[in-house]
DNA sequence: CACCGTGAAATTTGATCATATTCTGGGGGC
DNA sequence: GCCCCCAGAATATGATCAAATTTCACGGTG
């Protein structure tokens, strides 16, 4: 009835594969992840709707999802918008992610197969043009997909799930630190995790995993407002 | 124009303080932490909207919510139910209440006040009634009521949060057991956790939860379907 | 002759949209 | 400076469309 619906990519795999409401979900959760949105920012349902060009039903479940995930925050008054991180925020930040990420890197450890480092090693080999091309958005996507790659093989949902959480929670910060200081300013602790993962050691993939977060929540750090 | 709305207990603080989503939202959350919906039951949109007397939108949107909690799950063709834990998702709720919830009695402890303690005192007075009673629905909400009030107190906002979809994943479990052996199994490890508070200890606080996780963990192991 | 499998129709359920209603917030008037 | 009115946005409902499961009937087979 109406005229834009998304029947030409659908026809293609033979079947309505992406309900509205997921498509819109994984749309926002990109934009979140790799931060063209901002800390701060609000977000409106009618303002989605015209940018997707969708109803207002599906944006309200996908809003009311990623409010469920920590990667948007209800201000009280009926607002929504893109959280901003405080520094105890990032204290606790820190200990999940250390505890978590570290044990879903020693679970993967014992279970990658030398195809699965060898997709790592082309991640890695990606994220490393990225930043030397001082592609911001390319760098995130690319370390995001190291680390989903890399947790998926812990065979771990509900932690992985936890995992996943968490980094919806930091990603709009560590963004804008990105912007503010480019991608020069990160030596590359992926070498240590892969060089673990081919000797299957995996307190060794641990340990790199750590200094790894660390250094990204340094990173996160450093960008919050130091007024709050 | 229908005929219950929550109008009465609105008036009273003087503003509509409730959203329906939220209302159903709470009304499912508490449904399947203490055990009115069965692991595996169907959870339809069409029969919440006549039992729950809304429409659809709201009950869409609590659903979403629930489901990105991890407390229903999505079964590939547009069928939502209440998941059924398997082995090792019981592994891994272990590792990760261990660690979250040890960590949240921690910095709860070097925080509570007198009043607090009195308080976890009153409700852990609430929980053994109910345990003597073998009033299962009030053993389980007060024993969640004992978590929910002590982990407040670490001042976690996000880790708390961790925590508490960790409670979803596994609510329904419990019930299970519970209604299968009664209550008369639990020796109280609540009593042990409230010494080390009065005493300010963090690690002995923090060990008290480690039993206590694992017991809990120990009775849902105990309900799940051998053959998956 | 009875039973099982296959097929289609029908009902049930989910997804989306358009619309009405309500609440919040700001601006103008007193 | 305070209060009331208006606009805009969010909430909630019902209707409509599409998909899937279930059911039922028919034909084949043991």
């Amino acid at each position: 009835m109406t005229e834009i619906t998304s029947s030409a990519q659908n026809a293609e795999d033979g079947a309505a594969k992406t309900p509205a409401h997921e498509a819109v979900y994984q749309k926002l959760r990109a934009q979140i992840l790799f931060g063209e949105l901002a800390p701060g920012q609000a977000v409106t349902i009618q303002g989605l709707t015209a940018a997707l060009g969708v109803g207002m039903t599906p944006v309200r479940e996908a809003i009311r999802r990623l409010i469920s995930d920590g990667a948007l925050v209800f201000q009280g008054n009926r607002r929504v918008s893109v959280p901003l991180l405080r520094a105890s925020d990032v204290k606790e930040l820190i200990f999940a992610r250390k505890t978590i990420e570290c044990e879903l890197v020693r679970l993967a450890t014992t279970q990658v197969s030398d195809a699965d480092i060898a997709e790592l090693e082309r991640i890695d080999t990606a994220l490393d043009q990225a930043i030397s091309a001082g592609d911001v958005p390319g760098y995130l996507a690319q370390n995001y997909s190291f680390h989903t790659a890399l947790y998926s093989r812990a065979a771990a949902p509900i932690l992985t799930d936890l995992a996943d959480r968490l980094w919806l929670r930091f990603g709009p910060s560590l963004r804008v630190v990105c912007g503010r200081f480019g991608t020069q300013s990160f030596p590359d602790r992926h070498k240590d995790i892969l060089e673990a993962l081919r000797r299957r050691d995996p307190e060794m993939a641990a340990l790199a995993m750590e200094r790894d977060v660390c250094q990204g929540m340094d990173q996160v750090s450093m960008g919050l407002d130091p007024d709050n």
